[in-house]
Formats: C-alpha cells, structure tokens, sequence
DNA sequence: TCATAAACATTCCGTCTTGACGGAATGTTT
DNA sequence: AAACATTCCGTCAAGACGGAATGTTTATGA
C-alpha cells in the first residue's frame, strides 16, 4: 500500500503541473525561505522571543528540514545577518538607481536612507545587533558583515558626492555619511517603541536642509 | 536550642555594631540591590540571556527574596526601567552642574552627553528599549518613562541654551537638542557591537564644531 | 530503471527557566 | 514578652526550547 500511495502521489504531482526542480533550486528556495522567516520573525517578535520552531512554522517548512540547512540556532542566525545585509543592500541600491541625477540630490538621498531605517528589515538588523553585543560567538560574524555594508555605502557616498576641491576633502565632508547615518539611526531608535516620543516631524526637515551643504564639499561655518 | 542560637546572633549583631535597620531601610535596600543586579545584568549579558536566577545572585540574594519584591520578571523589568530612568538623569544632572558657565558650553555639553551614552548603564537602557518594542506588556511602561525622560532633558536644555531673539525659537535651534541626541545614540549604536567599525574619532570633532552653531540660536546657513 | 546520496520530516529527550509553595527568620506593635 | 506582620529562603513542578536520532521522500548518475 505504502509504495502505491507514493506512486499516486508522484501522479498527483505531475498532473498538476508542479515542475521538477532540481538540487541546488530546491536548497536555494528551502534557505531562502528560512532566512525569510527568520528575518520576519526576528522583526516582528524581536530576538529573545524568537524560537527555532516558530522559524520554521512561518517558514512552511519542518524542523528537520531546517536543522539539516542549519545545524544550530547559531547558524542560523549568523546566515541572517548576511542574509539581511543583501537585502539592505539591495534596497540601497534600488533606490539611489532612481536618484535625480541633476538636482539637489542630497536631500533626496536622506529620504531614501530614511526609508531604508524604517523597514523592518531594519528592525531586525538591530535585534541582530543587540544579540552580537553580548554574543561572543556572533560578534565577529557580525562586525564583519557591518564593515563591508558600511564600506559600500561609503564607496556609494563617495561616487555620488565626490569632494568639491578635487582630492582634498574637508573633516566636515568626510564626516558627513557617518554623521547622516548615525542622526537617522539614533532618530529611528527612539521612535522604536510604539507610544514613544517622536521628533522626526521637527528633525527631518532639519536634516534635509543641512545635509547638502555637508555634502557638497563647501564649508557652511567657520 | 532554636531560641539561644536567635539569641546568640542577635548578639553577635549587637557586638558587630551593624545598626538595626528599620523595615523601610530594608526594603529599600533589598529592592535597590535588585534593580541595580537587573541593570548590571542587563548590560553584560543583556536581555535575551538575562534570567531572574542570574539576577538574584549578582544581587546576593535569594530567589526567594527576589520573588517577593518581584512577583514576575516583567514587573522586575518594568520596574528596572524607572530605576534606570533615576540613575541616568542623576549622572546627567551631576555633569551638568559641573559645567563652565562662561564660555562655551555647548561642546562641554556635546561631551557629557557623549560621555552618558557610552555608560553600560545606557546599554541596558537599549536592550530594554529593543526589548519594549516588541513586548505589549512593556512597551506603555517604557514609552511612559521615555517620554519623561526626554521633557527632562528638553528643559535643561532650553534653559542652558535658550533661543536668541527671545521667544521665538527658529526650526533649528528647536531640533538642535534631538538631532544631538539622535547623532550620538545612532553612532554608539553603531560602535557597539565589539570589532565593528567606529567613526566616533572622525565625527565627534566636526559634532562638537557645528553643535553650537545649532544652540546659539544663531542660523549658520541661508 | 535502479542504486545512492541529498533533502526533508517525525519523534523524542535533556536542559533550562519560571514562578508557586511551605516554612524560617527578622522587625514591629501591643 | 508575646503576638503579629514583613521579609527572606530552599524545593519543586510545569513548560519551553534546542537539538539528536531515526525514518521517508526526492533527485541524480550509471
């Protein structure tokens, strides 16, 4: 009965119209959808809640099958963190694609890094974070993932705002990327807790004025 | 035997010289010492890892009493939030007063604030605030505090940095205050993953330049 | 087509954490 | 000093989590 039952159900899936996939598909979409549901869940529920059985239900997939991708919560999580800087970057990119190649484009530039903070892949990179804090074992992991996401976003930043004098930049125009993204993560943070004050109504408007001239290589004081 | 064993400490007590605390003195001590465990905790190991059996013993105390003060590690925690709330405004009030009131002030105040966020006791103060964004029960408790928090500070701030023409304050004298706040936590946000990058000692200089552009009052750019 | 290995599923156990309980010790009031 | 209230302590059971062992299905190559 038992060889029948899987006969029917090869039928059954070829009826349907369910293509064959081959190995490296199948494993490709089996830790996609892994990495997924972890992110999701580490969005949602924040890392102390998220549990190894609740990624793999969002998944759709058994335990087994993830702990056979993923032998360790560990593992797991240290593949997010990779997982989630393409992501990020991916995002990053997709938006500066669209940039307003002849305008002011720095102010367009702080919206589209807000945005980015505002995702909830964003949220999970902080849970992330947090956990690397006090995680010996994910630390390096993770630090090395942020050196490289950071060094492309500087490359980025450096393309698209190139320093005015020609290959001298001033403190303040090699400061302003970090000083941009550290305003918009610190601003992202407070708002984090639902009910929490909120000043991104006042500060964003501020920002958006002030970033070209950090930007465009002039100095704004003196 | 049980009385004369009572009785033969209370002696040694006596002979100790260790004063009869009051009921009040206890609790309050006994509470103190928990909540400070918590915060202690909270930092080094952080949230995910924080147990209350870990928190009793950092505290010297027993489970037990730890459950009597503390019915349930969520009103620990909540509680642990007040008490963080006390400490930081205490060692923001303190370096305040120790401020030059002649020149300016304002870098002095750029240090201090960069000084508080880089306390383990503001690493507590996140893992809670990540912890709240997702937990329903903590999240009003939290948000709650932050609020008080931050109209604390506003205060001392336009106190110490009020606007220039009188009272009316431009846009940016009145984001001055949370955009600082925002650029320091975004960038020891950043650094706090041990091995990870840190632009600290390229953008605290150019933070400590243009911050008094900001509090002035004066409009640096057109 | 069949053998083999990779991919996936099911079940189970050891460990850890929480918090509930009874009882002991201490402080306070009469 | 005696009765009462408060504070503190050790033990225990229930539940959750991670991950190991084992069984089943699917793909690939001869």
């Amino acid at each position: 009965m038992a060889p029948t039952a899987a006969a029917t159900e090869r039928a059954v899936r070829r009826v349907s119209g369910r293509q064959r996939r081959t190995q490296a598909q199948r494993v490709a979409e089996t830790r996609a959808k892994l990495l997924d549901a972890t992110v999701e869940c580490l969005a949602e529920v924040g890392y102390a809640r998220m549990t190894t059985a609740e990624v793999a239900v969002r998944a759709g997939m058994s335990r087994g099958a993830q702990l056979y991708h993923f032998p360790s919560k560990a593992e797991l999580v240290a593949t997010a963190v990779d997982h989630l800087l393409d992501r990020m970057h991916a995002q990053f990119l997709d938006a500066v694609a669209k940039l307003p190649s002849d305008a002011d484009r720095a102010p367009a530039m702080v919206d589209i890094l807000w945005q980015l903070v505002n995702e909830p892949t964003f949220a999970a990179w902080l849970e992330l974070m947090m956990a690397a804090r006090t995680d010996a074992e994910l630390a390096p992991t993770f630090a090395d993932v942020e050196t490289r996401f950071v060094s492309r976003m500087a490359m980025t930043f450096f393309e698209l705002f190139p320093p005015a004098g020609g290959g001298t930049p001033t403190p303040e125009h090699a400061a302003a990327a970090p000083i941009l993204f550290s305003t918009l993560i610190g601003l992202v943070v407070q708002r984090m807790v639902p009910g929490g004050p909120d000043f991104s109504e006042s500060v964003m408007p501020v920002v958006r004025k002030i970033t070209p001239y950090f930007l465009s290589g002039t100095k704004e004081d003196a």
